[in-house]
DNA sequence: ACACCGTCCTGCGTGC
DNA sequence: TGCACGCAGGACGGTG
């Protein structure tokens, strides 16, 4: 599923190849994936121009030239191409089989731009959503995230302080973006991986070297997987032939009843945390 | 104030 | 072969 690395992917896509561009018209053929007015969704959309995209956690924002944004969320499933003639940018969710005729059954929204081009919005769930904010909005929303991996603010004094006075477990409070932004269920299972730490471990119980085994985690394995383009879990290939390659990186996630790739004894079990698979290590996670 | 759980949704895999 | 069911999970709202 997207995550910071993913989404991070689909983001310099994007601002590459259509930031400037004119959108022509928009079809929101699925209301739901539309938070508010599709009326006021699509008067607000048609004419105006992307300037620019950013992103803050798992969320993509698109600064338009009125001034207002475009708020993208990709959820689990949601997935954006770019399909301009032959060329084909992808990012998001990916997998064995999905269906690369344009537009198909999970397309929910798309924009045509002036040179013929267009942006597919597909969301197999349809859990994702696309919003249109102010600035004053905009401010508003980007409140609610906690520390940017990747950034300069995410320092180990910073990332310490978080893990203060909270009860919660290690892989809870690391997929909690109002701290955290950016990890979701694979990640925060490869975090702990990585600093030996079983996610079902109380917060309080860490040692401070276990806490910054978990900060450096997360440096080592985002900047690992946003140079990797992500990972996707089929064999899609982008505009440039190459394939999203985190997933031949991943230590524990997906990897149930196979030998430990660092201990080589222990077996990798999936149980269920909070509602979300969560995969480890029995033997050299503590 | 904080922790935790149900909810939204569709397609696929499994078992009878 | 067909059908019912469980599972996948980000973020939000409700509950304790
Ligand atoms: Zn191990």
């Amino acid at each position: 599923m997207p995550e910071l690395p993913e989404v991070e992917t689909i983001r310099r896509g994007l601002d590459n190849q259509i930031a400037g561009l004119r959108i022509k018209s928009v079809q929101v053929k699925k209301a739901r994936l539309v938070k508010g007015s599709v009326k006021k969704f699509i008067a607000v959309l048609t004419g105006n121009v992307f300037l620019k995209f950013n992103r803050r956690g798992k969320l993509l924002i698109a600064a338009l030239k009125s001034g207002q944004f475009l708020l993208i969320h990709l959820k689990m499933t949601g997935q954006l191409i770019y399909q301009h003639g032959r060329q084909l940018i992808a990012g998001g969710h990916s997998f064995v089989g999905m269906d690369w005729r344009l537009p198909n059954r999970h397309t929910h929204i798309i924009f045509s731009f002036r040179n013929g081009s267009r942006l597919f919005f597909n969301d197999l769930r349809q859990f994702g959503y696309m919003k249109i904010v102010s600035k004053i909005e905009l401010e508003k929303e980007l409140k609610k995230f906690g520390i940017e991996p990747l950034t300069a603010g995410f320092s180990l004094k910073n990332f310490v302080e978080i893990f203060a006075n909270k009860k919660t477990s290690a892989k809870a409070l690391l997929m909690n973006q109002k701290f955290i932004a950016g990890l979701g269920n694979i990640y925060a299972d490869e975090v702990c991986f990585y600093a030996k730490v079983k996610p079902s471990r109380r917060v309080p119980s860490l040692t401070e070297g276990e806490i910054k085994k978990l900060y450096q985690g997360c440096r080592v394995i985002l900047a690992k997987a946003v140079k990797a383009r992500g990972t996707t879990f089929s064999d899609y290939v982008d505009a440039d032939g190459r394939q999203g390659g985190f997933i031949k990186f991943l230590k524990v996630y997906g990897r149930k009843g196979e030998k430990c790739r660092r201990c080589r004894r222990g077996v990798i079990v999936k149980i269920k945390q909070g509602g979300r698979g969560t995969h480890f290590c029995p033997q050299c996670q503590q």
